[in-house]
RNA sequence: CGCGGAGUGGAGCAGCUGGCAGCUCGUCGGGCUCAUAACCCGAAGGUCAUAGGUUCAAAUCCUAUCUCCGCAACCA
């Protein structure tokens, strides 16, 4: 019996923030995402996954304000097009909370409200660096080099309106604890960091509401206040969970219990610090855990809007293929550094992982069960001591990406999984099916080097169902895995292939790239 | 001295509790012919950013310097 079966696992992306369309660096974490929570629905668990948009503040306002649109007539176009891009890049998500929802507007406020009642939050006056043009306060850092705004290059003056403050400093020592202590937060390395620059040098009270913009929740109590950003993006994830709201029944119970928040470098801290504090003060239980991923860089820059360097991934997709362009980031995605992104990186992984190494695996295995025995396997067998190494590799192979997608390392488990396809390989190589094929007197031998290439693929392709989910599934079908083949309790099982499997010719899964030409186009459009 | 990360063959990276410099891709040569010009084997290619120091021994530890890049209260 599967010791998962039905157990919670909750996994969220950040909410994004609509100020323009998504770009291939919402894909990193959605996309990165997206496999842990097949996986990990595959594993038997009862998953929750939630995904979203952030849709208030000054800067959707104002880009309403420029595109002749209400804010939320400009949200709900940005919405649609994030939607849009999940269901095209095969993202499995539960859940899109919008923080323009109902729901998720009552829970902010009761919240807001809640930390009221309690003491934690207390009105003051905020002060700072205000531009008039762009109605925006800024911080010292922000300022341009000429110490004027960094939006319009205007001198900035020093103003001050009526604000509430939320008292982070009272959790200083709960945070450090939780950061430098327990698991909370990978890569570790990222706690020292987070401590040494923001608990260390003293917790500021946070200002946890605005006046100077009305695109926002209302402050239940005081109404010419809306609700800034912290507590209004954080709590999407209680509030699509039915906490604080009548919506989701049952569903907070279940799943907070075992919250798993990915986000990338930048937004860290925010997870890290405000959000346990946030919790702390509502005494309710902390997430389990936090991963924060690097950025996808272009020429080692930073991907953004306004430099142009920004990667469509419908154009990626469209080239390469969807699963094709998953696979690349999941496998080249760093543990605790940024990704260089490049078109050539790009092409060299889908190639050679894809094309050359697995696809072709697949290729050249039904081809010769077809060529050779018709399709099907006899029932006649006859084992040797090379196959020993093959099997006894994929036989581990589960048991190694199950440790590694938990903590979590998806690179590393995608290089196993293409481990075992290399072995596979060679043992084509070793084993020479092809002049086993001249006389019948060696069927038996021959039956059993083709059985074992498809057990491995069988094994390898179920352990790529998260990460690859339309190509894996063309897979099994070519290699004749059936039913609960592809099952978690099989994954770690030799022989779950019937004995007589038919395979079945198909498609080329993953087609290999003219590297020159492709490059040739995707600079060509680049340059438009 | 605000905090932190990084500099290793053409590219991207690992190694960094000191012990023959490794992986993937690319390049070159060979093999194979089942397969998607794929697969398998082999080779070339690095004074490990620089200068000192510790040590029998340094990519690894120490000191200094140079370069690049993040963060510094909402950009995945």
């Amino acid at each position: 019996m599967n010791p998962n079966t039905n157990k919670p696992f909750y996994i969220t992306t950040p909410i994004y923030y609509p100020s323009g369309n998504p770009h291939i660096g919402h894909c990193y974490s959605t996309v990165f995402c997206d496999a842990i929570a097949r996986y990990k629905r595959w594993q038997g668990y009862d998953v929750m996954f939630s995904t979203g948009t952030d849709e208030h503040g000054l800067k959707i306002q104002q880009k309403a304000e420029e595109e002749g649109l209400s804010p939320k007539e400009y949200v709900d176009g940005i919405a649609e097009n994030f939607k849009r891009l999940w269901t095209y890049m095969n993202v499995s998500y539960d859940r899109f909370v919008r923080t323009t929802d109902d729901y998720h507007i009552e829970t902010t406020q009761k919240i807001f409200q809640g930390l009221y009642d309690k003491g934690f939050i207390y009105k003051g006056e905020y002060s700072g660096p205000y531009c008039t043009p762009c109605e925006s306060f800024w911080s010292e850092a922000q300022l341009d080099e000429n110490g004027c705004c960094p939006e319009c290059h205007r001198p900035v003056k020093d103003s001050r309106e009526s604000a509430y403050f939320f008292k982070m400093n009272r959790f200083a020592d709960r945070l450090t604890d939780l950061l430098l202590n327990t698991d909370y937060i990978r890569p570790e390395n990222r706690a020292a960091e987070l401590v040494s620059n923001f608990i260390k040098p003293g917790l500021e009270d946070l200002c946890v509401s605005r006046s100077s913009f009305s695109w926002g929740i209302p402050v239940p109590f005081d109404e010419s206040h809306v609700v800034y950003v912290w507590i209004d993006a954080l709590s999407n994830y209680i509030s699509l969970l039915g906490y604080g709201n009548d919506c989701f029944n049952g569903d907070y119970d279940k799943y907070w219990q075992a919250a798993f928040h990915v986000t990338a470098k930048d937004i860290m801290r925010f997870h890290a610090l405000i959000w346990p504090a946030i919790l702390m003060a509502l005494e309710l239980p902390l997430p389990k855990k936090l991963y924060s991923h690097g950025f996808i860089l272009t020429g080692n820059t930073k991907m953004s809007k306004s430099l142009g360097n920004v990667v469509d991934p419908f154009v990626l997709g469209e080239r390469f293929g969807v699963d094709a362009l998953r696979y690349q980031i999941l496998r080249d995605m760093p543990y605790a550094s940024d990704l260089p992104f490049s078109n050539e990186n790009m092409l060299a992984r889908i190639n050679s992982d894809l094309a050359n190494d697995y696809g072709n695996l697949v290729s050249r295995t039904v081809a010769m069960a077809d060529k050779y025995f018709g399709g099907k396997l006899p029932d006649q067998r006859e084992a040797a001591p090379l196959d020993d190494e093959l099997i006894s590799l994929t036989s581990g192979l589960s048991a190694k990406v199950d440790t590694l997608v938990d903590v979590p390392q998806l690179s590393l488990a995608l290089a196993e999984i293409f481990k075992v396809i290399s072995r596979a390989n060679k043992y084509v190589d070793e084993t020479e099916p092809w002049k086993l094929a001249k006389d019948s007197a060696n069927n038996p031998r021959l039956a059993s080097v083709l059985y074992n290439l498809l057990e491995s693929l069988r094994i390898t392709t179920s352990l790529l169902q998260p990460f690859i989910p339309n190509s894996a599934a063309k897979a099994a079908e070519q290699i004749g895995a059936r039913g609960d083949c592809l099952s978690y309790e099989n994954a770690g099982v030799w022989g779950v292939l019937p004995v007589q499997v038919a395979v079945k010719k198909g498609e080329i899964i993953f087609p290999r790239f003219d590297t020159a030409k492709e490059l040739a186009e995707l600079n060509n459009r680049s340059g438009d």
